[in-house]
DNA sequence: TCTATTTGTCTAATAAACTAGACAACTACT
DNA sequence: AGTAGTTGTCTAGTTTATTAGACAAATAGA
């Protein structure tokens, strides 16, 4: 990987070097326990002062990602990145398990609003119509995994959000209404810088990007239910289709 | 979209406040043709000074998605991010048809290597076994969209490289080696910031941010073969499962 | 024509990022 | 004990990003 030398782009180099070392790791090409390159050679190869690198190490040092030893050297700590499956059966914790020990989903509240354009064309209802807008944000391990706002047609589920906080689970909510299966019709997939809001909420350093997925889920009729954004972030998840 | 006030994550504050303009517009709050907020309201949402947002306005405006009229105002000049549909059958060309009105693909060189750990498992052979890599890019309308690095068994398509240029799809020169359907087994997507390289090569800037699929093909027997690592401009594309 | 509004351009000052060099503290090895 | 190599810390100077203010130039509408 290399980085570009002339700060032109808006990325302060300490990112851009912090940016590639943590592809590095994740990527495979460092392990966890292997010693990184010294701060003078990583210096030399990112034609960067040796305090800059400093300042990159210190990030992903804060990140957990690398622990530096004085006399010894800097050495790599963990390594993992999740994997999300995304198909037609989409089930959130399914999908994660045996990939973490812990999975919770925490629920920051719901509203029923008036729906825009965008949630309307998903739920193939008019622009205006009512939905029930529910946000949550689930962890693996203590470790934030996701950011997720759902819309659903107001006129079909009016006490969603009700149900969702004692029932854990969608499907179990989507069951209560009588759906017994249902499927992923639409995944579009996007990445993008996070905003303050998901920064807080993700636990992120301000800068980080996210993998934004926009999916639409319908019944056995092929009626969508369920219109999700959620952001996952890029250095922690990766999405497998 | 709010945006950090304190530049403590290395991301330039223009460039925060262009990515949050540009996510307006290709998220669809704002059309062809809108005027944008004047740069005194903008520089009030943003909490910066208006030449910040001066200098975020004008890297769009040399993206070609807004320009300014003096005295007038900024407007949105264009709006749109094609999609690249990803699914069993996913052919590149196909997928595209209909949203550009040309596409190109530019082979930019092939050699033979021999396979590192990743591009072993992903072909289901040892690693150091002779592999054909191949390096592309892709333009719809003259406009670059995709950067590929394509791996390919050495012992099963030794001139492969020799072929694609004269065969212009990756389906073609399939077909002349026997290979009438081939299927997606896996993708798995993840997003970075674009290296100098790519920044060149997909014409961005720098610090744009990929989205990164890593695919595996694989023929009517389930044995891969090949092992694609493709990246996406995200302000320009975005990937539908 | 006049006026209010908006983008374009210039100068200047402050804050942050980056570079440079020197030396201390610690480790591993001879 | 001595030495080479590594991370930790300090000072200082340069470049870049950001803010601040003023005014010119163009537009639209009264």
């Amino acid at each position: 990987m290399t980085i570009a030398k002339d700060m032109t782009g808006g990325i302060a180099l300490w990112r851009q070097i912090a940016d590639a070392i943590r592809l590095d790791i994740v990527g495979g090409k460092l392990a966890t326990g292997d010693r990184l390159p010294t701060e003078a050679a990583l210096a030399q190869r990112f034609s960067a002062n040796r305090h800059t690198v400093r300042r990159a190490l210190s990030v992903l040092a804060d990140e957990g990602v690398v622990g530096a030893e004085q006399g010894r050297g800097t050495f790599v700590r963990s390594a993992r990145r999740l994997s999300y499956p995304i198909g037609k059966r989409t089930r959130f914790s399914e999908g994660l398990a045996g990939q973490a020990r812990t999975l919770t989903t925490q629920h920051l509240g719901s509203r029923v609003e008036n729906a825009n354009a965008a949630v309307a064309a998903a739920l193939g209802i008019k622009p205006g119509n009512r939905v029930v807008r529910i946000e949550g944000v689930s962890l693996a391990d203590g470790l934030p995994l996701s950011r997720t706002t759902t819309w659903l047609p107001y006129r079909r589920f009016p006490d969603f959000a009700g149900r969702i906080v004692e029932r854990l689970s969608f499907t179990a909510v989507f069951a209560s209404y009588g759906i017994a299966d249902y499927s992923r019709s639409s995944t579009r997939i996007s990445a993008r810088h996070a905003d303050v809001e998901e920064t807080k909420l993700l636990g992120l350093r301000p800068g980080a990007i996210l993998l934004v997925s926009e999916a639409v889920d319908v019944d056995a009729e092929g009626v969508p239910i369920s219109y999700a954004l959620s952001r996952f972030p890029a250095e922690r998840m990766e999405l497998v289709v």
